[in-house]
DNA sequence: GCGGTTTAATAACGATCATTATGAAAATGA
DNA sequence: TCATTTTCATAATGATCGTTATTAAACCGC
């Protein structure tokens, strides 16, 4: 008995999910949560419970929803079609929405407030600065021969840039440095060589 | 004329740093930063200005303190060694100090308040799952022969999740869809194979 | 239609946030 | 020594945070 359940719970998840996408656990204020879910606060609370498990229902909705790619990619004949598909549905996931960019595993922890805004934007650019400084460099390398003619500076840096950050997010997560030596070996043993430079081992 | 400053701003900023790089720019609050730098909250004030001015402060610092390995390794003879001494000086500096593990570039806004810790610990659950699974998956398809002998399935999976996490920040970053494809297609052009797998094109 | 129960909406809670008045203390120049 | 100027420390500011009383409205079984 008692009073129906006005509003769609699945439906204010959803909502919930994409203020999260967007601005992080911290970053969305429960302001933020209830004007999205069009639904009032005690109504999240005694539909969710508190902020913490509001985010955890959520993040699970998530993984189900936009992640299943993963599944899928597990299914794939070889190793290598796996990688193959789960990046591509990473970048597919990552870069559709323009409102929710990112993803949510690493974005929840990522953004924040808006009044954070310009600080991330200066984060944004140090990196940028960092990444410019490989490309030059890289340039430098293939007029120099030791990269190949085919290589691409930019690329090249982009992608060392995206395994360290990949790395930092692992360090922070507490991986061994071992493992991030592996990681390093392995992001390495790929590097074009031109000329100049010696055989890989 | 006037009173002297009784504190030592370089030690301050340091102290700051620290605290930034541990709990990130929201997550550290004025209190955090005014016991960590053993001042009063006008003295910092009046030193460095705001919140957001600091941080910036202590940005530029931990590039020039911490990040020199990049300068040096942009000196470096040949690209490869390049990359891999950027890759050793980020692992260097994101494990050394157990208190403050990570990058700030990335941790400034990777991290946050305390209350948000279990939040984190929930994300970084998820991230490890996701990276167990493909970790069993390379284990199958090197069992399979679909991976060589030499394969490390742990160490593939740490990879491909290091530049899944760096491609999630750099599309956070606003990096183009085709960007991030050429970062993953030079991720996959190391990619082992098995006596299954084809040669790669 | 009436008691019991659940939800809805308003408003308030205490805590913490970044920021800053305020006034005492200390150091300079005259 | 006095006037001026800067720093120091205490404490207050308004805003926002997540969370929850409180009260009114809507539904069920009887």
């Amino acid at each position: 008995m008692g009073r129906h359940r006005e509003f769609d719970v699945e439906k204010a998840l959803d909502a919930v999910l994409c203020v999260f996408w967007r601005k992080g656990y911290e970053g969305a204020s429960y302001a933020d949560l209830t004007a999205a879910a069009g639904v009032e606060r005690p109504a999240l609370y005694s539909a969710f419970g508190n902020k913490e498990s509001l985010f955890r229902q959520a993040l699970a909705r998530y993984y189900e929803r936009y992640v299943d790619y993963l599944p899928a990619a597990l299914q794939l004949p070889t190793a290598r079609e796996v990688a193959a598909h789960a990046l591509r549905g990473a970048i597919d996931l990552t870069t559709r929405y323009p409102e929710h960019t990112g993803c949510l595993g690493i974005q929840g922890v990522l953004a924040g407030s808006d009044e954070a805004e310009p600080v991330r934007q200066a984060l944004i650019e140090s990196r940028a600065e960092g990444e410019a400084q490989l490309r030059e460099r890289f340039e430098r390398a293939k007029a120099e021969g030791d990269l190949p003619e085919t290589a691409r500076p930019d690329t090249l840096a982009a992608y060392l840039m995206a395994v360290l950050h990949g790395m930092a997010v692992q360090a922070k997560a507490g991986f061994s440095r071992e493992t991030l030596e592996a990681v390093a070996e392995q992001a390495l043993s790929n590097w074009p060589s031109g000329r100049a430079a010696p055989e890989t081992a």
